[in-house]
DNA sequence: AATTAAAGTTAGGTATATCAAACTTTAATT
DNA sequence: AATTAAAGTTTGATATACCTAACTTTAATT
């Protein structure tokens, strides 16, 4: 049996390990990450290399084993599938639906979240633009650049956000943006890395760190 | 807050109060239903008590408080609510369901259970037949009668079952009983009390103990 | 009134998941 | 090579929710 909290270190470990540019996962930064103290952390690692979830040694990075990573892409799959259901179904919307399904991610029933897949009408992407995982495990291969990537004179389309926090969300909806909606660059401001750019036809000055924020094609 | 275990524990108290004849809820009772030991029980009674959920005194009885209720009667709701939908929208069989909704009935979402009650369209039953509390927490009252307070030559219509445990219901689905099946009782046998009946036009013996737990009107 | 059985409580212990404070290891800087 | 800062671990503690075993209270029977 692997527990709810168990549950919460495999997916944090398996989204810390899977954008991440060279050094490996720390204790540190994972414990940052889920709110609590390095000393838990440490502790709650051992616990999971005894049940063979994860790779670990004492001062060495950290990583999922076949067991662990299974895991945490069935808790992904779970908590994007519900997530697509409070905005399809229950009249959600993007930043309302991160905490319930938090909660609901942890719900033991294959049946449910297979027939949640149904009604759903097997989607592909759920409401911020990240791919679900299929039954077997399979994720879609994402090769996306962000906004703050993008060069004066490029015209793009909004996929998806790699922020979820309803600060964000709140946020670059005020801006008028929502997934598929058109951006264009119109000039980058070197002192603060900002953009002045045009969403749907207005004029909008983005700040680098929400353009980083952001996923485009 | 009300941790999850409580509300386990006051929606215990809460039915375990509901159909009583006489004599007061016991620790004993409590533990038995919840299947933990009478001393974890004594432990927790206390500490519900502290948060002014119940009334006890030690050795006495066990009551809700009126804040205890209402945390009780949400559950119930959410318990019945997710069961219809269960049933209704992801193909679910009555047997199927408790176990999920155990789990489901503590997520924490005010608006996901309101959006719940509007995608189901309101309904009054759940699929055991029992009565849905509005969001007020008024609840239905329903004076039901038990199948075996019938004699034979009686016909009745099926309007829910007492037990809602997979095993039960999966033997009276077996009997051909579902919600609105018509029953007539042709004979009753002293010797078990077990009932002759006509299910649907089908021939059927009912053991008394089946019969205690189906509800006809 | 004394005894006893049933019901209920208390005491002491376990597992999980958390913490702060103290300590150790690693890696970078001088 | 020595020092130091950052990263990570260990230790001892806390809270929740559970247990068994021992004890106490209540209520029924003799």
């Amino acid at each position: 049996m692997i527990t709810v909290t168990e549950e919460n270190y495999l997916k944090a470990i398996y989204s810390l390990n899977a954008d991440r540019d060279g050094k490996e996962l720390g204790t540190n930064e994972l414990a940052s990450h889920l709110n609590i103290s390095p000393a838990t952390v440490s502790n709650m690692l051992q616990k999971l290399k005894e049940k063979k979830l994860i790779n670990y040694k004492k001062y060495g990075g950290i990583s999922l084993l076949e067991k662990g990573e299974k895991a945490a892409i069935t808790v992904i799959r779970k908590h994007r599938l519900w997530e697509t259901f409070l905005v399809d179904k229950m009249e959600f919307t993007w930043d309302e639906i991160h905490e319930v399904a938090e909660q609901l991610e942890h719900i033991k029933s294959t049946k449910l979240i297979d027939q949640l897949d149904k009604l759903l009408g097997y989607p592909e992407y759920d409401p911020h633009g990240d791919p679900i995982p299929k039954v077997n495990g399979e994720m879609r291969e994402t090769y996306r650049t962000t906004l703050d990537q993008g060069t004066p004179g490029d015209s793009f389309s909004m996929v998806g956000v790699k922020n979820d926090s309803p600060a964000f969300l709140q946020h670059i909806t005020k801006l008028g943006l929502a997934i598929y909606s058109k951006i264009t660059i119109k000039a980058r401001y070197e002192f603060d890395g900002s953009l002045e750019t045009e969403i749907e036809g207005t004029k909008q000055i983005i700040s680098q760190k929400v353009a980083e924020n952001i996923y485009v094609n």
